[in-house]
DNA sequence: AATTCGCCCTGTCGGC
DNA sequence: TGCCGACAGGGCGAAT
């Protein structure tokens, strides 16, 4: 699932090929990845803009432009690939009864490809979301204010220790630990891989109430957090199912993971096995020796 | 007001 | 081999 790391890479690498790009034309094949706004006005309010800054807020990619912004949220599988405009691979689209299967290559145009966009530069921006949990939506140029956005608590990169601290200081939940930091409204950016990633890297069991992480454990957690993301932006993301990079390949976080999608396997800290449980509705990996005690 | 739960969706996997 | 249910989970809106 694309977090923080994924994103930033996403839109890391997509910025030299998309920014000042003007909109040619946008193919939407599934209008219900478009959320509160019609094709037709999607369409008439991108055509002709130019690409001026993409931004990230969480897990969100921001397409600035003159008169209007777009968002993009990848939710569970969501890819943005860019295909230059040099690349021969893209056959037309093509119905088959099992639906839209025209794949060629790591450019992949089939029936999980959902919209397309068109740049000046004769290059194509693909979205493409096989579990369609995604969502694309207008802003106006006050993104910041649109409600989905509004919402999000403070980049945890960017938060400072003494800001977390008091953030920390008030919480009186009871909440389990790990239940805050899939709260986008705490933090934003934090999926279920780096939430268990940074529990185990911090040893704090995930279960933890809220109010019994105390100040020097709150301290080491932020340190984790920053440590984790940092080190998945680093690998490009980790592709543990869907994610790819804007040109089709792999992130390299995976082999980096110590815990998420380890369940039943060895603690690579202490050989314990690793416990699979769920928290916050969510699988939840961590080492019952590395990390006891709530 | 804070928190949990149900739902959206499709590919994959284990069991029979 | 093939069918079926369970499972994966981000975020919203309803329920508690």
């Amino acid at each position: 699932m694309p977090e923080l790391p994924e994103v930033e890479t996403i839109r890391t690498y997509l910025i030299p090929h998309i920014k000042g790009q003007g909109i040619k034309q946008v193919d939407v094949r599934l209008a219900r990845m478009l959320e509160n706004v019609s094709i037709t006005k999607f369409k008439r309010e991108l055509k002709d803009q130019v690409i001026k800054r993409l931004l990230r807020r969480g897990k969100y990619l921001i397409f600035e432009m003159p008169q209007q912004t777009f968002v993009i949220h990848l939710g569970m599988t969501g890819q943005v690939i860019f295909v230059p405009s040099d690349f021969q691979g893209i056959k037309p689209f093509k119905r088959t009864v099992t639906g839209w299967q025209q794949a060629t290559g790591p450019y992949l145009v089939d029936k999980h490809t959902h919209v397309i966009f068109h740049l000046g530069n004769n290059g194509r921006m693909l979205f493409r979301d096989v579990r369609t949990f995604g969502k694309i939506f207008l802003t106006g140029n006050q993104w910041q204010r649109h409600p989905r956005l509004a919402k999000l608590g403070p980049e945890p990169l960017e938060i400072t220790i003494e800001t977390f601290l008091q953030k920390t200081n008030r919480w009186q939940s009871a909440r389990p630990v790990k239940s805050l930091l899939l709260d986008q409204t705490f933090l934003a950016g934090i999926g279920n891989i780096y939430a268990d990633e940074a529990l185990f890297k911090a040893k704090i069991h995930p279960e933890t109430p809220a109010h019994n992480v105390s100040h020097k454990k709150a301290k080491e957690l932020l340190k984790a957090i920053r440590f984790v993301l940092k080190k998945g932006i680093r690998n490009f993301g980790t592709s543990f199912s869907d994610y790819r990079k804007p040109d089709g390949s792999k992130g390299n976080n995976l082999e980096s993971l110590l815990v998420y999608g380890r369940g039943g396997k060895e603690c690579r800290e202490c050989k314990m096995i690793l416990q699979k449980i769920t928290v916050a509705q969510r699988g939840t990996v961590f080492c019952p020796r590395c990390q006891e005690g709530r």
